[in-house]
DNA sequence: GGTCGCTATTAT
DNA sequence: ATAATAGCGACC
């Protein structure tokens, strides 16, 4: 970052998640060793310019270049033999990459000492080694761990000493690991080269002067053979002939697999050769040394075979994988097996993650796998590959078309190419964003401290129980409660728009809106109220409120509106409903602001009032002198109105006041504290408003929850002495602030009403045996009304998604987990209990709870459509 | 007390 | 990506 510059300038936002590097002081932004290193170029680059195929790598065939660096990168490795794009299943361009031009290296310097004449179909003794001249083989690409085809192209004798791998420095495959160790690889990727990268490097020494370790037959009995010799084979990827000519260590060869193993010859504990997609293990991969872990067959045609995965490295073994291709089971097989050439025939194994859109068929057009503007495989010598998307281009179906494959390192796509004059340069100043240079600031020399107030402070938490389109109330709020502020009552999920007064869908009907008195000409009768549409304002300037300057129409919120009354939609003359309850229900939120015309607004924030239906709407001329719409809303809802004796009775019976946003009233107190000590100046910066916090998810223990409290009160204790009045003062504060999503109203306000049970709810409850602990403890919370359903919802809550249960797995440890999750988990290959651990068996049958899943759909109308 | 302008969420 | 939107508090 820039002196001077916020996040803002960087278009970073509210509960965004960035990563910070601090800036060596001593380091000036360009100097020297930044442009270099390929490790820093990343700073200012594109992301893909990160990955592994450095500017500096030496070329491809000389001995340095079999120097593999470290593959940091998760998604895609960029090293030999598949230099290629490969890896990643759904881009990889079958059959293509060999022509295109990112596969494509220049031909190998080796100089291939054969005479040209001699035909490839006979076999050629070097003297040295176990492998022939030509002869086919498998080698191991050890960056990879998979086994590719190739023929020997040369046998030479090893220098001493030089058969010590310097490949040893291996970019382990990515694999297929828990959500935390993917998110650990994801930050080294961003580090380049740091120390953190190391934790993917495997070395291999041990090979070399032992054959101890080896993790397959093969290697072990080669390794044995040519330890006195000391020979390198140079050898020719079949798929991969733009490697050129590759040096190839004895262990990493073996004869060509020929045998296919019938599943009936399998058996645990044997070593084969599978093929595994690592990415996506239903899809087709690489090829594989495995060994087999388990052999299940439920029935004639249902075939499981599970192994571990051999991937050559001491100890680097992936376990329990489950095997897609089980008609292609290969036998290993050992050096010394007779010897294949070209004229023996082709064995070819497929390979490979082939194109799930096309399947590969040669014929078919694709626009995933081939190129992305027709979609035809033809020429893929003139198809490009994009360096970001992968995707492939035809070079005469770009817009202008290219006569010739360009020469640059790296080629970009239209669509992923930078506009270079709005690359940032590393040290160079950043470019005012455009959305910056339309905001009235960009024009005005204001010095304001913006950004401390409420009005534009992200959400910290998000309503999840019921979908953004829910009709109705919204389980465990009840009538009277109270937010101090917009964004809270959008948390809680009453009214979502942060600024607006109806929310709704143009196509749909609207389900909630606010009455903050912005018409004089509005009147509000407590259960019925007439309400005005929006619209017709000059908004631009960023504005908020603005004259009324042109008439509105029944368009986007306005017709929403209008969709709830029970008539069809008239947007000439309005509407009168045929029977005004049958009338879509609207949450209906009154503001303190709308007490300038309105007795029935709230001296404080915002309340929630209930369930109101549209009785009717029509145009009319408003006060503002412009067309106005105008709607008749008439309150339908058994709770009681809050400013009835009886509403006025349950709002004390349930404890009901303002809330306000968690470290508010002690933040506030703190500042008028301050200004009482007499600290005339302007001390932007040290006050410390709510609502500027960290980014929190909804559901929060309830401890830290409390923690918000320090947060903000920590500069209270810091700075201020105690006071004896202070402790009192908290206690309130505690008390008020407690957030309705996370923490009960019940510190300290004793409810007085009880959550009515039907007697079918009872009676289901019953029947849910294996939940009978849970809803032992629910029933304890009976006495607390609504905060019933904030109960069961920690109660029932998935450990996984941290949201209430959907369709819920209830385990032997009586744990209610979603069935999707639990499927995910066992996807990963966990087969425990996601909240204690305990083992569910891999053959865990999972059967959904379907009565706890009836009583949750009652108890929280709508919670299913959000899933 | 009116004005100004910060940037959020939601829908499309 | 962008349009729509009845908030909010510091400044003048």
């Amino acid at each position: 970052m820039e002196d001077g510059q916020t996040l803002f300038d960087y278009n970073v936002g509210l509960n965004d998640i960035v990563q910070l590097l601090i800036r060596s002081q001593t380091d000036p932004p360009d100097s020297p060793a930044t442009k270099d290193s390929s490790g820093v170029a990343c700073s200012s680059a594109p992301p893909t310019d990160c990955r592994s195929e450095s500017h500096n790598s030496p070329a491809p065939g000389s001995p340095a270049a079999m120097e593999i660096s470290p593959n940091i990168d998760n998604e895609r490795s960029s090293v030999n033999p598949s230099t290629v794009n490969e890896t990643k299943p759904d881009t990889s361009a079958t059959g293509n990459s060999a022509s295109t031009k990112n596969g494509f290296k220049p031909p190998s310097p080796a100089r291939d000492t054969q005479p040209p004449t001699s035909s490839r179909n006979t076999l050629v003794d070097p003297g040295i080694g176990v492998y022939k001249i030509y002869e086919l083989v498998d080698c191991r690409d050890v960056s990879i761990g998979a086994w590719f085809e190739a023929c020997i192209e040369n046998v030479t004798r090893a220098p001493k000493g030089q058969i010590t791998p310097t490949k040893g420095k291996v970019g382990r495959p990515p694999k297929r690991t828990n959500g935390k160790l993917e998110a650990e690889q994801g930050q080294a990727h961003g580090q380049g080269q740091t120390t953190d990268s190391n934790r993917n490097i495997v070395a291999l020494s041990s090979e070399s002067n032992g054959a101890s370790t080896s993790q397959t037959d093969s290697a072990a009995a080669s390794e044995t053979k040519e330890r006195e010799e000391d020979v390198m084979y140079h050898i020719k990827y079949d798929d991969y002939p733009e490697n050129g000519v590759v040096e190839i260590r004895p262990v990493d060869v073996r004869p060509r697999a020929r045998t296919l193993l019938r599943w009936d010859q399998l058996q645990v504990g044997m070593r084969v050769m599978v093929n595994y997609n690592m990415e996506t293990p239903e899809e087709r991969g690489f090829w594989f040394d495995a060994e087999v872990q388990a052999l299940n067959q439920p029935s004639r045609t249902n075939k499981e075979l599970r192994v571990k995965i051999l991937l050559g490295g001491p100890g680097d073994i992936i376990g329990d994988c489950k095997v897609h291709f089980l008609d292609e089971i290969y036998q290993l097989e050992r050096p010394g097996a007779p010897a294949l050439s070209a004229s023996d025939g082709q064995f070819k194994r497929k390979s490979g993650p082939e194109c799930k859109h096309c399947k590969a068929d040669p014929e078919a057009e694709c626009r995933f796998c081939s190129c992305c503007v027709c979609g035809g495989k033809q020429d893929a010598h003139m198809q490009l590959l994009c360096d970001e998307c992968n995707m492939a281009f035809h070079i005469y179906c770009l817009n202008p078309p290219l006569s010739t494959i360009p020469d640059d390192e790296d080629w970009y796509c239209p669509t992923c190419k930078n506009d270079t004059s709005e690359v940032v340069k590393a040290g160079e100043k950043l470019k005012a964003s455009k959305k910056k240079a339309k905001m009235p600031s960009a024009t005005t020399e204001s010095q304001r401290d913006w950004g401390k107030g409420m009005a534009c402070v992200g959400r910290t938490k998000e309503c999840t129980i019921v979908p953004s389109n829910h009709y109705g109330p919204i389980p465990g709020v009840p009538v009277g409660t109270t937010w101090k502020f917009r964004v809270q009552v959008s948390e809680a999920g009453v009214h979502r728009p942060h600024v607006g007064g109806i929310h709704g869908r143009s196509n749909d009907g609207s389900y909630s809106l606010v009455l903050a008195g912005g018409f004089e000409d509005e009147v509000d009768r407590g259960d019925e109220f007439t309400y005005t549409g929006s619209g017709g304002r000059d908004l631009s300037g960023n504005k908020r409120i603005g004259e009324h300057s042109f008439d509105q129409t029944l368009t986007h919120m306005n017709r929403a509106l209008a969709l709830n009354c029970d008539a069809p939609l008239n947007d000439k003359d309005g509407a009168e409903s045929r029977n005004w309850r049958a009338g879509k229900p609207v949450r209906v939120v009154r503001s303190s602001k709308g007490r300038r015309i309105s007795k029935y607004a709230p001296e404080e924030g915002n309340r929630y009032d209930g369930i109101y239906k549209v009785v009717k709407y029509w145009p009319e001329i408003g006060k503002c002198g412009y067309l106005v719409w105008r709607y008749l809303l008439r309150r339908d809802d058994l709770e009681p109105a809050p400013w009835t004796p009886e509403g006025l009775e349950r709002i004390t019976k349930l404890g009901l006041a303002v809330q306000y946003p968690p470290g508010y009233l002690s933040a506030m107190a703190n500042k008028t504290k301050k200004e009482a000590c007499a600290r005339p100046g302007r001390g932007g910066r040290s006050k410390h408003y709510p609502g500027r916090g960290r980014p929190r998810r909804r559901k929060i223990k309830e401890k830290e929850e409390n923690d918000d409290d320090e947060e903000y009160g920590k500069p209270i204790a810091s700075t201020d002495e105690e006071e004896p009045q202070s402790n009192g003062e908290k206690k309130t504060t505690r008390e008020i602030e407690s957030s309705p999503a996370a923490e009960p109203l019940t510190k300290k306000v004793k409810i007085e009403e009880t959550f009515q049970l039907s007697e079918q709810q009872k009676q289901l409850i019953r029947e849910d045996t294996a939940n009978k602990k849970l809803w032992d403890e629910a029933m304890g919370h009976l006495k607390e009304g609504p905060n019933f359903l904030r109960k069961m919802e920690q109660i029932f809550m998935c450990v996984c998604c941290q949201e209430l249960a959907f369709q819920p797995i209830t385990t032997i440890c009586t744990h209610n987990v979603c069935k999707t999750c639990l499927q995910r988990s066992f996807r990963a290959q966990v087969y425990t209990c996601p909240a204690c651990r305990h083992d569910l068996g891999q053959d865990y049958v999972m059967t959904q709870n379907v009565t706890l899943q009836v009583l949750l759909d009652q108890f929280y109308p709508g919670y299913s459509k959000g899933r």
